[in-house]
DNA sequence: GCATTATTTTAATCTAGATTAAAATTTTTT
DNA sequence: AAAAAATTTTAATCTAGATTAAAATAATGC
């Protein structure tokens, strides 16, 4: 009984935002509820959409089906859950090279960096988003909100590298639809193999922004 | 009774290569089926996969569902023909291109505006391929096959124009990767806006390009 | 060790949407 | 205009896989 109380108010959590976790158990939750998100990210990204079932989720983490529902509602909300965590991450990236400063075409490289490291790293896979539109109303809403942001965000880093004079001038919108799908893309052929990850870390942020920087003389 | 014959025959062309069609009748049944998969690329892009019912798709063309599957066998197989149909166009646009001779850098160039001007053109949309897994074994390894051929294909522009010396040395297995990255993504956010697909024609290849070019001098 | 709470399982349901069958309509042929 | 073929419809099925209920197990606190 208290359980479902427990669950609803871990639930609750998240629903209201950022609430840190008040006692060890709801971290407990919180760790496991990360694995099933990590586990379903995989499976999505591997077998697609429609071709995993919660079966397959719980099978990766040695679990019975029904047992997910004790950390999401549905399956609709497990891929909510998914594309948050896949936002997340790529704000947390933005977020971090920001922070660290410098002109707008090293603000940019630094963020491709990071959200390749994260993409091709420990904390993926991270879920291509493919099924935003099956989602229920409220939650692809909040999904696409992000993504937009998100989108926007590197805009402005894009302008502010042409105003440092670092970047040139370019169509931004465009060019972040380009560069953006390139990052959204990666899951497609990344598949967990650590010498490619490498390369991509090494190689990927350089190519998507080589074409970026002003010609300087 | 015959219908089925008949459509047997045509799923039979389809299934052996490229029959050119006997008679008039043939091609109008092409014809309709080019429509279905039209709207349900259209679909599926827009919905996503699990978000469309063959209803969603049949109400497009003013058509009952069942009335599809006198065009297809089931829901995998119009999948399938929207990916093939996909890989199609891309091999189509990479074909001309090379025909039209000139440096690398120009081919590559060249082929990634026919390539841009299918995806938000008249022939559009094409479908992304998000659910390439859930296809039948030998329906996946083809479309794979063909999705690999093609990216090989782009590879080896990539290299006659370093060859050539018009692209400037660079890993052409991620180069590609970042650059058909960009292209598979456009479908998530060109939606018909005619005004945006001028401006996609425009912009993109050279976005996609710029950091190819050698620095000549 | 007992009581309580958290987690997982087994065993049923339940349902949307794919699929099929048979009949009706429309088109083509002669 | 009748016959044959092509296309679409209406009315049922059929099923995988999501979901729920209840019970069982494991963990935790006292």
């Amino acid at each position: 009984m208290k359980q479902i109380s427990s669950a609803k108010c871990a639930f609750g959590a998240r629903e209201n935002g950022h609430i840190m976790a008040r006692n060890s158990d709801e971290t407990r939750f919180q760790q496991q509820r990360d694995r099933v998100l990590k586990a379903a990210a995989h499976c999505f990204n591997r077998k697609g959409y429609s071709g995993t079932s919660l079966k397959d989720v719980a099978d990766m983490l040695g679990l019975t089906d029904p047992a997910l529902y004790y950390y999401v509602r549905n399956k609709e909300e497990l891929v909510y859950l998914c594309y948050v965590r896949a936002a997340d991450v790529g704000r947390e990236a933005m977020y971090r090279a920001i922070a660290e400063g410098g002109s707008g075409l090293e603000q940019v490289r630094r963020y491709l960096r990071y959200h390749i490291e994260i993409m091709v790293g420990e904390q993926g896979p991270i879920a291509i988003m493919s099924e935003i539109p099956s989602l229920k109303p409220e939650h692809r809403d909040e999904v696409l909100e992000l993504s937009r942001r998100h989108s926007l965000d590197f805009e402005k880093l894009l302008e502010r590298g042409i105003a440092d004079g670092s970047i040139q001038t370019c169509d931004v919108r465009m060019t972040g639809n380009a560069i953006m799908g390139s990052i959204n893309w990666i899951p497609k052929w990344y598949h967990g193999d650590d010498a490619i990850a490498q390369k991509t870390v090494a190689e990927f942020p350089e190519i998507l922004s080589c074409g970026l920087a002003a010609n300087t003389g």
